[in-house]
DNA sequence: GCTTTTTTGTCACCTGGGTGACACATAAAA
DNA sequence: TTTTATGTGTCACCCAGGTGACAAAAAAGC
C-alpha cells in the first residue's frame, strides 16, 4: 500500500522553484494540482504528443529520454524531487520533445500551464508564453539539436546543422534553399564538433550526391534530399 | 561609412519575437534600447562575465561560442537577424555561459532585462526572473552540459555527468557525496552516449584512483578529486 | 594585374571508443 | 534455498573520425 505524500504549503514553499511565492499563491496552485502515483518504468508522456501539462516531481526520480534517428534511446536527464518538468507546455503550441517515464516509483503533481502562470505571475498566459518562445526558445532549439547529436554519425550531425542553418538563414531559390552567409568548412566543423578535414570530405560527398551545391562561397541545400541522404526521418511538422 | 539602420515600430513588430506586442510597448522598448554597430570579430561579451543586458540582433550574424576544457572553441550557435540573445540576463544572478562575437558586421540593440520584461509583460522582473529559473533553468543546465560534452573525452563526459548527478542527487557523507539513486553502468552509458563496456572500464579505473567508491549499488563520489582526475578546471562558483 | 592569406581537397597513419562474446557476481523471484 | 534475471568485468577486433602534411584553388590586399 502506498501512502499519499503530504503536500502542504510549507512543504512546497521549501522547494527552490516556489521559494519566492506567497502563501496564497501556493495554496491556489495546490488546489489546482492533481497528484498521481506513477510506478517505475511507466511512461508519463511520450515525445511528439501535445504538451498540455506542467509537472512537479514530488518524490522519486523521473527520466527524460528520446529516441535517436537510429533508434537508440538517449537518456537526456534525470529529474530530482522538487523540480518542475514538462516545460515545453509553457511555450505556445509545443509538442513534447522528450519522453518522460518514472525511473523509480514517483509521486507527481500536474497543473495546467495557464493556471501555473496566472497564479504565480498574474499576467496573461498567452503573452507569457509568446515571450518564452521569443527568448528561451533559442535554448530549447539548441538543446534539441545537441540531444539529437548524441549518437549521430558525423554525416548526420552535418545534415542536422545544415538543416538548422537553412531554416534560419535560408532563402528560397530556384535550385533549393540558399544560405545567406559565408561559411567555411572550419566554421561547420566547429559547429558540429569535428575536424575540418572530415567535414571537407563529407561536404564533397554531399555535393557529389546533389544534395547541396555551391555558388562561389554560398551554399545551396536541398532540405528534403539532405534529410534523406542522412537517414533522418522526414518530419511531419 | 556605415548607415544607421531604421529601427521603427513597424520594423520591429515584423519580428517574430515582438509580433504580439502593442505599439505602445514596442515604442517604449525602443526608446530604452541603445543601438550599436559591432564590427566583424568583435567580442560583445565573454563567458563568465555578469549577465546584465539583453540583445536584439538587428542586422548581420552573431556567433555564440565557448572554450572547452581542452581549450578548443566550440561554436554553439549562429544568431540570425531579428533574434534575441544574451538570454541568461533573464535569470537572476547569472553569468554569461557563452562568448558572443560578431560573425559579420552587425547592428545590435541592447536593453536592460528589467525594462524588457516590465515593458512587455508588466509584471515585476524579480518574480519573472525567479520563475524562469525554476522552469527553463533545467533547459539551460542541460544545454550547458551538452555543449561541454562536445569535444570531451568519454572520461570527461562521465566526470561531468557524475558531478551533475552529485549536485542533484547527492547527500554529504563521511566518505564523500553519496548518490541516492541506484544507477547501472548502462544508465550512465545512455546518459553520456557511450557503450556500456567502456563505461564499466572507466568506472573501474576511477574506483582504482579513489575518485569514487561503491557501497553495494550506491555511488559515492568525491567531487574535487573527480574534477581533477578528469582534467576539468575547479570552478570558482 | 600580382602577392599574400585563407580555404579546400586528399593523402597516410593513429587512436578512442564501438561491438560481440562470454564468465562471473549480484539481486530478485519462486 | 534454488532458480532466473540483471548487472559487471574483461577480452580481441574493427572502424569512424582525429592528426599532420602538403598541394591546389580562391579570396583579399595592394
Amino acid at each position: 500500500m502506498v501512502r499519499t505524500p503530504i503536500l502542504n504549503i510549507a512543504t512546497v514553499r521549501r522547494l527552490k522553484a516556489f521559494a519566492w511565492a506567497t502563501d496564497r499563491q501556493v495554496e491556489r496552485l495546490l488546489s489546482h494540482m492533481r497528484l498521481q502515483y506513477v510506478e517505475k518504468r511507466t511512461v508519463l508522456f511520450n515525445e511528439g504528443v501535445p504538451s498540455d501539462s506542467l509537472y512537479l516531481l514530488v518524490s522519486g526520480v523521473a527520466k527524460l529520454s528520446l529516441r535517436s534517428p537510429d533508434d537508440e534511446r538517449v537518456l537526456v536527464s534525470l529529474v530530482a524531487p522538487g523540480e518542475l518538468f514538462g516545460i515545453t507546455s509553457l511555450m505556445p503550441g509545443m509538442h513534447r520533445a522528450f519522453r518522460s517515464e518514472a525511473f523509480s516509483d514517483c509521486w507527481v503533481g500536474a497543473v495546467r500551464p495557464e493556471v501555473f502562470v496566472t497564479t504565480l505571475l498574474d499576467c496573461p498566459f498567452a503573452e507569457f508564453s509568446a515571450m518564452m518562445e521569443g527568448t528561451v526558445g533559442r535554448w530549447f532549439a539548441l538543446l534539441y539539436r545537441y540531444t539529437r547529436f548524441q549518437s549521430s554519425s558525423l554525416r548526420q550531425k552535418l545534415a542536422l546543422a545544415l538543416l538548422e542553418l537553412a531554416q534560419k538563414f535560408g532563402v528560397r531559390d530556384a535550385r533549393g534553399t540558399l544560405l545567406i552567409l559565408k561559411l567555411t568548412h572550419e566554421d561547420l566543423a566547429d559547429l558540429v564538433g569535428a575536424s575540418r578535414q572530415k567535414v571537407t570530405e563529407h561536404m564533397k560527398e554531399l555535393e557529389r550526391q546533389q544534395v547541396l551545391l555551391r555558388d562561389r562561397r554560398r551554399l545551396i541545400v536541398h532540405p528534403d534530399r539532405l534529410r534523406e541522404a542522412a537517414g533522418l526521418q522526414v518530419e511531419g511538422k
